[in-house]
DNA sequence: TTGTAGGCGTTATCAG
DNA sequence: CTGATAACGCCTACAA
């Protein structure tokens, strides 16, 4: 106790807690703290001052797969780097349940439990347990999802606008001039899908093109599914751009580029590809045209979001922006603007 | 409060504090305390738990630059691998204290006293204050540097063994017959240079190949310093063989490349390139021969003796093997194994 | 084997 | 503006 040893008592918390708040105090007094604190080397327990405020001032990060995967490209990291700058200006640290997924010790059907050992906690990863989220969000704990979610559970989520940016994409594509233009993309009915596909169509209706489910290319494994030969087939019926979904793997992404390259076809003069997202880092080839999911934005939107909930408040826009991406793979399609567009 | 829940009260305690000391706990009252926290999703509050000088299973991580910068090349990544591995199997959860680095709102000087939440802390950066650190290490509060440590301030750390790595390339060039070998080294006299420095000679004076000082080049300024004509200079005195310190940016070892393509030197026939340390990961050129620094077997070994020195044991061993990594950029000098080898 | 009491170092609430 | 006093939630004797 610095009150023994300078002068004062409670004062000291006042003084170092640095409370502004209703009262003022002396010059005087609050040298005379400082000076014995320093004096005495005395540092307030964060312990203490936790327990006793209520409030740890920690954010529990939850992943359903390793945080940190041996493998950088599987990580989170690129999320992380926004959630560590927003934990840090909101004044959080940031606790890391280690073994959410490597079945650890503690990694039982409640290890999420020990997210409530923070003041809240953002989960990160599709194979969040629902159940268990139910749970802790029933129970009052503030918790925030990192990705977009269709169940209507009330769990506070923040995601992508892959709606927009996949219109935006599609838009751009037509005021090229491109008419037919498919969609390829993995068979896995996710939000970051279903979304995507949706902006497709709606950039396409938007843009007075007749669109429909025949224009998307769903496949399962787009290694074998992604021929020259239905390269060639497409074009012949008269599509000028392909438009792809980007996943974990960007297998659709890579298989295309293979069949563009193995069928000899020049990629933006006679066909223009584009891919919603980013391509992958081992990508050697021009930049693709599309968007950039916003991750570090998404990752401090979502600690934004968690710090209201936490604070008592509703967060607000869970949505972000994705940036639209000009990159070298899509031209105005090879047989010149059709005269339709022009007229 | 489980103890309201289920029947029982601070037995809650010891149940799950997991003390198996002299008491004994009937199965029964074991089997509805943990049945009752399950139910309720009840968590020890850790601010609690320690205050009440008791451990609450959490490490606190501190590094002095962004634990996410928004580049990944310059992150603790690689180490964090095996920091969350490690801590997850030895039943830790880590906390990771934001803003250490980034000058954020709490970075004054007592922002290392929010490591006390924890029951020991791990340190990574050069530009740990030393200051504040000796106060928690004097406190007798746990915290293991990631990183050698020259300061006899009997702060634990471990380390990369850099002396025997250095050693273990050299010796593996003299084998091949090199004689006359120079070491690149930039001007920055922290452990991991100087213990590079020092295996350098080291594996010469083994080999019983004279050395000292002025087979040191040291370059503030690698780009400026290390030109072609520098080069041909070498090679004329006879050199065959340059080592390369590693470091942050990878400077010397980039210029360097640069020099001998600019000079248009065959890398392993006319000049044997070593690396001591990883290439940077833009690198395009042959794997070079050299060591891998272990980042994920240095942050598990730093949680490892953190968690003997929270369990108030002392840390073993803190040197950590670098593994030899033959590469393409070593071959036998050009004028073949001179004679007096082969005596 | 289980319940009771005291205290860890702060903050918060209220009187002075 | 400052000084008491009561929680905060948990752990550790100690008693039942």
């Amino acid at each position: 106790m610095a009150r023994l040893a300078g002068v004062s008592q409670t004062t000291v918390s006042l003084v170092l807690g640095g409370k502004a708040d209703g009262v003022a105090i002396s010059v005087e007094t609050r040298q005379k703290v400082l000076g014995a604190a320093e004096r005495l080397g005395y540092v307030p327990d964060p312990a203490a001052s936790r327990l006793a405020a209520a409030r740890n001032n920690l954010l529990g990060v939850f992943s359903f797969t390793s945080t940190f995967p041996t493998d950088v490209q599987h990580s989170y990291y690129p999320f992380l780097v926004g959630v560590e700058q927003e934990a840090a200006s909101q004044g959080f640290d940031l606790v890391l349940f280690t073994g959410s997924s490597t079945g650890g010790a503690r990694a039982g059907a409640h290890a999420l439990n020990r997210a409530r050992l923070a003041d809240g906690c953002l989960v990160l990863g599709r194979h969040a347990p629902t159940e268990e989220l139910r749970r802790l969000v029933d129970d009052g704990f503030p918790v925030v999802h990192l990705g977009r979610r269709d169940d209507p559970d009330g769990l506070a989520w923040v995601g992508a606008d892959y709606v927009n940016a996949a219109r935006e994409v599609v838009t751009n594509l037509v005021a090229l001039g491109h008419r037919e233009i498919v969609l390829i993309c993995e068979d896995d009915p996710v939000p970051a899908s279903t979304d995507r596909e949706r902006g497709f169509h709606e950039g396409l209706v938007a843009a007075g093109v007749p669109t429909g489910p025949e224009r998307v290319h769903r496949c399962a494994d787009p290694e074998r599914d992604l021929t020259p030969a239905r390269l060639r087939e497409w074009l012949a019926s008269g599509v000028t751009a392909i438009v792809v979904e980007e996943t974990d793997t960007s297998g659709a992404w890579r298989a295309l580029n293979a069949a563009v390259a193995e069928a000899g076809l020049d990629c933006p003069r006679e066909l223009s590809l584009a891919l919603l997202g980013s391509p992958p880092p081992d990508d050697d080839g021009p930049v693709p045209t599309g968007f950039d999911i916003p991750r570090a934005r998404l990752g401090a939107a979502a600690v934004r979001a968690l710090a209201a909930l936490v604070g008592g408040g509703r967060p607000d826009e869970p949505l972000v922006e994705c940036a639209f991406r000009p990159g070298a793979t899509v031209a105005a399609p090879p047989g010149g603007i059709p005269a339709a567009v022009l007229r």
